[in-house]
DNA sequence: TGCTGTGAAACCGTTCACAGCT
DNA sequence: AGCTGTGAACGGTTTCACAGCA
């Protein structure tokens, strides 16, 4: 029922579970269910009952003893916790194949997250548009694009030779949070939070499970 | 100097700072540097020197006492530890923006990674090609095709929807590990590992960090 | 009754600190 | 002397088990 102060750390993990426990509720939702548990959350999408409601009691007391948890309402506060009732806007520095695929991705152009331009150095690129319609503007108008458009977080898709330099362009244009695709591990860039998707880590990770077999 | 058997269960984070440190003795390859410590290493890269130690004594004894590491040998344990002295050959599933934006990156075209083919449901695409040569296939075609490559690893790159059938259909051919992009979690596949890169989740993780500020 | 919310217990990964080897 | 390899201490996260409330 009641609403708490967001503790000072909540771990990466805990993230995580949250946002596809919004993802289960979003299906429950789908099927008009109104009232669901941590039980009936747990079974059905394979998860741990006790983790759910630990996860949710660091932001308050979201149930109902005896019942459970009401979907709409849950879903609506999970949406708060997690910032996504508000829309985000992206920058993506980089219209190589993967800026470009991500710029057009349904996932990353819904009403929480809206790509609002893509940025490169080519000449050959600036003035173009992606297939839905992302307009390729030069990198050297990032800063003035990013804030003129109220972007918060950038994705970079550039080649790892030019990372650290288009990061550190990012931080100038007042972004608050980077999405980092080069292979390279950028540390934390105060103010912005910074996240590494190294793309070659999964696949290495995945060859080592393969070399622990026959 | 002397090599272990693998123990049975190896931590995810541990497999990934292992990924890391063959790409830091690389660079000290490059630098020509032939002998290194858990310090040296540390210090430079930001990493823990413990950790290194600890990491690496899961696999065997791969140091010298009061002198440190011979860089090359330790690549090359490394490399064996990871699998990645072999090529392993992948198909892509989806010639979507993000299918053939992965067939082509560097990343995953070099020794150890090779993309075999594309794979689509769409008659419009399937015997094109990507900018990079990798041709396009018919789904259907994917049993055979995988098999005759020996390919060990399929990327999915398909729409959500298409994605747990996508999945199934990698395992009948013969694929031994699971890169799935789709925006759902695969359970584990047996006889198949699954790795899930659901980058919904990394921007949602970064909307989550926003919101803790003012 | 049946669920949540939560202390306590178990577990796992990281860090410390040093014995032992070169 | 200086580094690795490792047992022991620590801290954080997950799981258990139940008190307390609808």
């Amino acid at each position: 029922m009641s609403i708490r102060a967001r503790p000072e750390a909540v771990s990466e993990a805990a993230t995580h579970r949250l946002s596809l426990l919004l993802r289960c509720l979003k299906t429950l939702e789908a099927e008009r269910a109104t009232t669901t548990s941590s039980r009936e959350l747990a079974e059905r999408f394979g998860l741990n009952s006790a983790q759910i409601r630990k996860d949710l009691a660091q932001f308050g007391d979201f149930g109902i003893r005896g019942v459970g948890y009401r979907v709409g309402e849950l879903r609506d506060r999970l949406r708060t916790v997690l910032g996504l009732d508000r829309t985000h806007r992206l920058v993506i520095v980089g219209a190589g194949n993967l800026g470009v695929a991500l710029a057009d991705s349904r996932n990353f152009n819904g009403d929480t997250f809206k790509v609002v331009a893509l940025f490169d150095v080519d000449g050959r690129k600036i003035g173009g548009k992606s297939r839905t319609g992302i307009p390729i503007r030069d990198a050297t108008d990032l800063p003035r694009i990013a804030r003129e458009s109220e972007a918060e977080i950038g994705i970079l898709a550039v080649p790892v030779e030019a990372a650290p330099e288009a990061a550190a362009r990012l931080i100038e244009a007042g972004i608050q949070a980077i999405l980092n695709f080069a292979p390279i591990a950028l540390g934390p860039m105060p103010p912005a939070v910074v996240k590494n998707v190294d793309l070659t880590l999964f696949l290495e990770s995945l060859s080592f499970q393969l070399a622990g077999r026959g």
